[in-house]
RNA sequence: GGGUGGAUACCCAAGUGGCUAAAGGGGCCAGACUGUAAAUCUGGUGGUUCUACCUUCGCAGGUUCGAAUCCUGCUCCACCCA
């Protein structure tokens, strides 16, 4: 095991705060000396399909956990996710059934496995003890927090100043997962910034129950393709670990410039110098990001597929069709007797507009042209002979080869 | 139980009888530009057989030449007081 300056430069990185520092640092010696792995819980609530690279800050910091040789304890909120975590949220979650969570719950796991080590970890679902409570071991546990205490977290103050709901199931949730740390006897609970709430009460719980405090250490919140607000999935700002590789290579670069910084730290491990490098004034920012870029698509997908992603975008922005040009088969009785077609017409047949309305207006505007010369058309009452092979475009991203059939 | 406020297009949010397919912002789409699918700027953002027509402002009726706007009933939501 490695000594406890060398662990801390590593799982310094990117961490917001560690509280109290102070007792890590004992509890890290601790560790080293008697060759006792720490335990490291971070809890992960099923609520939707789709792990994003926001989840993956404390799940990467988990990992670093894990190589240094801790045991990660992953904890699948299938309860706590029937409450809603209202960090963060100005308003209530929506509910989710008990039978959605459940498929959610394996659905995330495979997810998490792209960046935690599972067979090295421990899973539990909370469930496996709230399910077996009665009404009144629940009221044991709202008989350690007051009204006052809750309603003084920042989130729900908010609430309360804007007229906004708080409903008291949503007051039970910092208890449950404060109640976690104690089943799984934490020794560092990771999470969000907007966490430490919630990884504070735990700390009461276990030392009720005769244990030592867990340590909560807080990662920032990663901001999402907007720049500004958080990455998550109702704000459809995100980039899902599962995505296909030139979907987030594109989102990378499609990025703002301001929150790179942030994304080199949170999401990578090239050293700190190296980015300091990319980022200095002179040194265009796409490149910058494409490095990013890369890294990102080369830990989900791998190397290859990192270089793939790179060289598609590039071809693209330089305005060259991709190698891969996806074919959709139109009818040949979509065609007059002429062999021609209304472009609107054609442009709806083909999926890349939604409706006539739409793909009139985007051909105004200049975003439609065709075939190897790439004539632009702007008038939406023209028809034009489709032959096999055609190729049509609909703005930069959207081409299409049509196939008659 | 009492009171008040609210329900408008993808989201937020104006609009309280005609000039409203409905302000503004966000998002999204397209175009220009460019060191980038960044920033900035411009245009667009219900549908159709498109210089016109059709459908839309919680739901159902009604008044009116004409309603998102007025009336009646209903549903839903929130906040406050108890």
């Amino acid at each position: 095991m490695r000594s406890v300056a060398e662990q801390l430069e590593i799982l310094r990185r990117g961490v917001e705060a560690i509280v109290p520092e102070g007792e890590f640092l004992k509890k890290l010696g601790k560790s080293v000396s008697t060759g006792i792995p720490l335990r490291v819980k971070y809890g992960i609530d099923p609520t939707g399909i789709d792990v994003h690279l926001g989840h993956t800050v404390p799940l990467r910091k988990l990992r670093q956990f894990q190589e240094l040789g801790h045991t990660a304890v992953i904890i699948i909120g299938n309860y706590t996710a029937l409450v809603g975590d209202p960090s963060g949220r100005d308003e209530t979650r929506a509910k989710l059934t008990e039978a959605q969570v459940e498929i959610n719950a394996k659905d995330y796991l495979t997810q998490v496995g792209r960046i935690i080590d599972l067979d090295r970890a421990e899973v539990h679902k909370n469930g496996d003890w709230f399910g077996k409570w009665s009404f009144l071991d629940v009221l044991d546990l709202t008989r350690r927090m007051t009204l006052g205490q809750i309603s003084a977290r920042d989130d729900f103050a908010k609430r309360i100043a804007a007229e906004k709901p708080v409903y008291l199931h949503e007051c039970l949730y910092p208890l449950m997962q404060g109640w976690d740390s104690v089943e799984i006897k934490a020794d560092v609970e990771l999470g969000g910034t907007e966490q430490l709430f919630s990884l504070m009460v735990a700390r009461n719980l276990q030392v009720e129950q005769g244990q030592a405090p867990q340590i909560p250490m807080t990662m920032p919140i990663l901001v999402g393709t907007d720049g500004t607000r958080r990455m998550g999935k109702s704000l459809g700002n995100y980039i899902g670990v599962a995505e296909p590789p030139e979907s987030q290579f594109g989102k990378i670069m499609s990025l703002p410039d301001e929150p790179m910084r942030q994304f080199f730290t949170l999401l990578t491990d090239i050293p700190l110098a190296e980015v300091d490098r990319l980022l200095a004034p002179g040194v265009n920012p796409r490149d910058a990001k494409e490095v990013l870029g890369r890294e990102i698509v080369r830990q989900y997908s791998g190397l290859d597929a990192a270089e793939a992603a790179a060289q598609a975008f590039r071809k693209r922005s330089s305005g060259e069709d991709p190698d891969v040009i996806p074919e959709v088969i139109l009818s040949r009785d979509q065609l007059d007797e002429n062999g021609q077609i209304l472009i609107p017409r054609l442009i709806v047949a083909l999926g890349l507009e939604s409706s006539t309305s739409n793909a009139r207006r985007v051909i105004e505007g200049g975003g439609f042209n065709h075939g190897e010369d790439r004539s632009i058309l702007i008038n939406p009452k023209v028809s034009i002979v489709v032959t096999d092979g055609l190729l049509v475009r609909v703005g930069k991203r959207k081409i299409v080869r049509v196939r008659l059939g």
